[in-house]
RNA sequence: GGCGCGUUGGUCAAGGGGUUAAGACGCCUCCCUUUCACGGAGGAAUCACGGGUUCGAAUCCCGUACGUGCUACCA
């Protein structure tokens, strides 16, 4: 049998958002399923839209996905060079043996003659306006020209593309992965650029002149692609590569939450929400946060990605890499878009967050504290503190104010809730408190609830008021884990004094 | 306009001739918790429409509608 090896192929121009990374995601699951290889290439064919540094923040954001590929551009194997760019002259060799076999022509027509002849069609009342079967006999290439005529152009180095010659009332035919048979009639495929005048190739050349000769078996890209497969099983047959066709499989899109179409970035703008997995500044359309600044985990972002389109058949919802290595199998993608929902998103992250071993949580929330402004010196205190708080933490930048008051005194605290049902009988519990604290030997939970509990019954108030109270003065506000959890944290140095502050402001403003 | 692909609650979805049509997110109610969460128990909400085929259709076929993609010397 012959191994596996599949390529992700983006194109360096906007970055990498949501549907390019799930295609990458897909791709490496399936190599790794099969023991095969994952080929990285960059399609910087169209240089006029190519972009300074997308090319790095292709293989940054794959690598903070933990989809490393085994060759790419950084690892040349075999196969390289791995960028479009370096393999123009491979491209133009095999378009010009196209011409010689009489299975692509060359086209002098300026885009302007082109236009024209669109302009033309139209007011004929026709309404495939392609350039093709039906239109290159009027048209200025090598098909309609005399060949002396063509030699002189082509001697004078006069601008020109070449042409795929599609032939009329032929059946193409081809397997999807995912969508099973699928069969097109060429009489509406039209000549399809292979080379630029510039001489550079289409996708529709490179994609597949580098699939076979990088030995590619299957070859995963997104649903907009599947009308212009034909031209490429074309060219399979017109090379001579029939046998050597990967098998193809044509990936749902991901759509707007809200409307009708592709997810975009204006989306994410618009709805608020990344559509990158990593932050990324486009020269022309500005910064965008990626999912790993807004506080997501890789693990939960690669998760949410791979149910996006994909799921076992169980009701398991939460895989990690490897086990959707072990799970995977193309035949369960869907053939229909998903929607994206942000939520969703979330929830995958909050059970990331769960699920994570503490040590390994604190790994990646410390960086965002220290960021903060936060001292952390205890390594075992922060595991504490955060086994504490994580299930409260959605995104892992929530940890900031879900932890804030274990690192500072709480700046602000809302007294609402207090102020109105405040009385001396209170006061004088909180300063009974501070004594009966200040001459705590052991500063243990149990011990701090059980006198905080007897001095409530002593001044016959309920400690619920009390322990509301209590939070406010530790916390600032209406949330966070036990009172007593915090209190331990903190220390009886760091808990008397908060308790004293807010008495002492009480104090100014009730009495 | 032409061609392709698709259509199960608001969203993600299981299901592939016989089911009370799973489950998850979100929403609502209650319990737990004298905070906020976690957790637990419930609830509202779905097979796009019309024809066939069949004893029987969400499931198969055909139409229609709707959505979406492509229709560039962009990918």
């Amino acid at each position: 049998m012959k191994s596996v090896r599949v390529r992700f192929a983006p194109s360096p121009t906007g970055g990498l958002h949501l549907g390019g990374v799930r295609t990458a995601l897909f791709n490496y699951l399936f190599a790794k399923k099969n023991e095969g290889t994952f080929v990285l290439r960059v399609e910087d064919t169209d240089q006029t839209r190519f972009v300074e540094g997308a090319e790095q923040y292709i293989i940054d954001s794959l690598q903070w996905c933990h989809i490393l590929p085994d060759e790419g551009p950084m690892k040349p194997g075999t196969y390289a060079p791995y960028r479009q760019s370096e393999r123009k002259e491979i491209y133009k060799q095999y378009a010009e043996k196209l011409v010689a076999e009489g299975h692509a022509y060359y086209a002098f027509d300026t885009p302007e003659e082109i236009e024209s002849m669109r302009e033309k069609l139209k007011a004929e009342g026709k309404h495939q306006l392609q350039y093709g079967m039906e239109t290159r006999h009027r048209m200025k290439n090598s098909l309609s020209l005399s060949k002396e005529e063509t030699e002189r152009l082509l001697a004078e180095n006069a601008p020109h593309v070449i042409r795929i010659k599609v032939e009329k009332e032929e059946i193409i035919s081809f397997n999807d992965m995912i969508r099973g048979p699928i069969e097109m009639n060429t009489n509406t495929v039209d000549d399809k650029v292979l080379l630029k005048a510039d001489g550079m190739p289409t996708y529709h050349l490179a994609v597949v002149v580098d699939d076979y000769l990088m030995k590619i078996t299957h070859a995963f890209r997104g649903e907009e692609w599947l009308p212009s497969a034909p031209v490429h099983v074309l060219l399979y047959k017109y090379l001579g590569w029939e046998k050597e066709m990967p098998q193809w499989a044509h990936l749902p899109l991901i759509l707007k939450p809200d409307g009708n179409g592709k997810l975009s970035k204006r989306d994410g703008e618009r709805l608020g929400f990344p559509v990158f997995p990593l932050e990324w500044n486009d020269p022309n359309k500005g910064l965008a946060k990626g999912f790993k600044e807004l506080g997501f985990l890789p693990e939960a972002f690669i998760n949410m990605l791979a149910m996006l389109g994909w799921n076992d058949g169980s009701e398991q919802e939460i895989f990690s890499l490897e086990e959707l290595v072990e799970k995977f199998s193309i035949d369960r993608v869907h053939a229909h878009g998903a929607k994206f929902d942000y939520e969703k998103a979330k929830w995958f992250n909050h059970e990331w967050i769960k699920k994570l071993p503490v040590s390994d949580l604190a790994k990646r929330v410390k960086p965002i504290l220290l960021n903060e402004g936060f001292e952390i010196n205890d390594p075992q205190k922060l595991e504490n503190i955060i086994s504490l708080v994580k299930e409260r933490c959605t995104l892992l930048t929530d940890f900031i104010t879900q932890t804030s008051f274990f690192f500072k005194t709480p700046e602000t605290v809302d007294f609402t809730g207090i102020s109105s049902k405040w009385n001396e009988n209170k006061n004088q519990f909180f300063i009974e408190l501070i004594r009966a604290y200040e001459l705590a030997v052991l500063w243990k939970h149990d011990d701090l609830e059980n006198g905080f509990k007897e001095l409530a019954s002593v001044h016959q108030i309920k400690s619920g008021e009390l322990l509301f109270a209590f939070r406010m003065m530790l916390v600032g506000g209406k949330f966070g884990p036990g009172v007593f959890d915090i209190a331990t944290i903190i220390g009886k140095e760091e808990t008397i004094k908060r308790i004293r502050i807010v008495l002492s402001t009480l104090e100014k403003s009730t009495f």
